[in-house]
DNA sequence: GATTGCTTCCCCCAAATATGGGAGAGAAGT
DNA sequence: ACTTCTCTCCCATATTTGGGGGAAGCAATC
């Protein structure tokens, strides 16, 4: 018997999973609330916790990322699934860096969720195919290698960031063209896994590059 | 009329000077010291202060910049105005940090000495009367007012740049309209004298907000 | 010789950002 | 009462940035 709570902002949603989590075989839902807060506020309540959580990202207040950190140290052994609109690499990212063990996108057939569910409680994953090959490609040219290393010109670049400077400036202080900043940047941004300058500059002034 | 004073060591320098606006209507000569030891000790004995100083850096005894803040503390109203050799950026830097409101270079004709001193004391500055204001206030963050300190929003704003979030982001965290995350934002980057993200993200990890 | 990685440069496009205004409400201090 | 500050929101416009392509020279490696 498979306990999950459900936390999503959206009723439609909420009512549906609740609805059709009820009436399967082998689950159990203990537990939906619509915000983080809530469901924190609700889990006093309960005798059992439960083991697994579908996840929003979307809610008010906290967000689902956000919540990750907290929701898996308040309970140790739940294995959290994301369940939300987003598919973009940085909140995948973020999601399963933070501890979510599976990443659904909205839309996907409820079937589908259950089996992903299942595969979870038996120790697999969860996650809608092209998140998994989002998931597959970030790892791919990281793992081969040096993995997140950046080049020394990268590294010139993300100097040049640091000081505030924009592309063009860095473009003269390099005396490179201001296209060739883009690329390195668009490169940077990958094996960083961000997509602005300053998550760049936060990352490199907290030691987590190098 | 202008009461002015004069610190310069430089003897020859500081009785064309003293001659020169002696003889300017409008100008009166209050105070001539050639340190700033000596002019504090002929203060006492005045009257009434002066309204400008002129202020060399070569001093004997203490040096012109270091003297700004002592003399700006002990006369509030009063407009200092640098008259030395040195063009370096430092020490126009320390000087105009310290509070000088304007920044001669010796060998300045003595008349466009004056016209600059006029300047100031209609409320410019004495450098090139309209670029040279901007150069006074983007040195001095806020000499006038509330100093760089930021405001409680403003620092949760902050907060928000250093996670890396667009303005969007940071009006729904905050549940504001991103109108106002832009204001905040401008009004952030005229405090801290910066013009992107970046800039404030690195400001902040290195410890230089706060 | 072929593949791979680094650096260099170009195109396009949509979104985000920076900069300059103005404006009103409320709180706090003068 | 008046000013100052903070926070709120809006408009317009120009520039910068992010994301998607592709391509070419060069060095090292396989």
């Amino acid at each position: 018997m498979m306990r999950i709570g459900i936390i999503e902002d959206h009723q439609d949603t909420r009512e549906v999973l609740h609805a059709f989590f009820s009436q399967q075989a082998g689950f159990e839902v203990c537990l939906v609330a619509e915000s983080v807060e809530a469901f924190f506020a609700e889990l006093e309540k309960l005798s059992s916790p439960p083991s697994l959580l579908l996840l929003d990202i979307n809610l008010p207040g906290i967000s689902g990322i956000e919540a990750i950190k907290s929701l898996a140290q308040r309970l140790p052994d739940v294995d959290i699934v994301m369940l939300t609109m987003h598919d973009d690499s940085r909140h995948i990212f973020q999601a399963l860096c933070a501890g979510a063990i599976g990443y659904l996108v909205k839309g996907t057939p409820l079937v589908k969720i259950k089996s992903a569910l299942l595969n979870v409680q038996q120790g697999g994953s969860a996650m809608s195919p092209h998140v998994a090959r989002k998931v597959v490609e970030y790892f791919q040219p990281g793992k081969k290698k040096g993995d997140s290393a950046l080049t020394p010109k990268e590294h010139q670049i993300v100097e040049g960031l640091v000081d505030g400077l924009s592309y063009k400036l860095i473009a003269d202080r390099y005396s490179i063209s201001i296209e060739t900043v883009r690329t390195h940047i668009k490169n940077i941004y990958k094996k960083l896994h961000v997509n602005s300058k300053s998550e760049v500059v936060a990352m490199k002034l907290r030691g987590e590059i190098d």
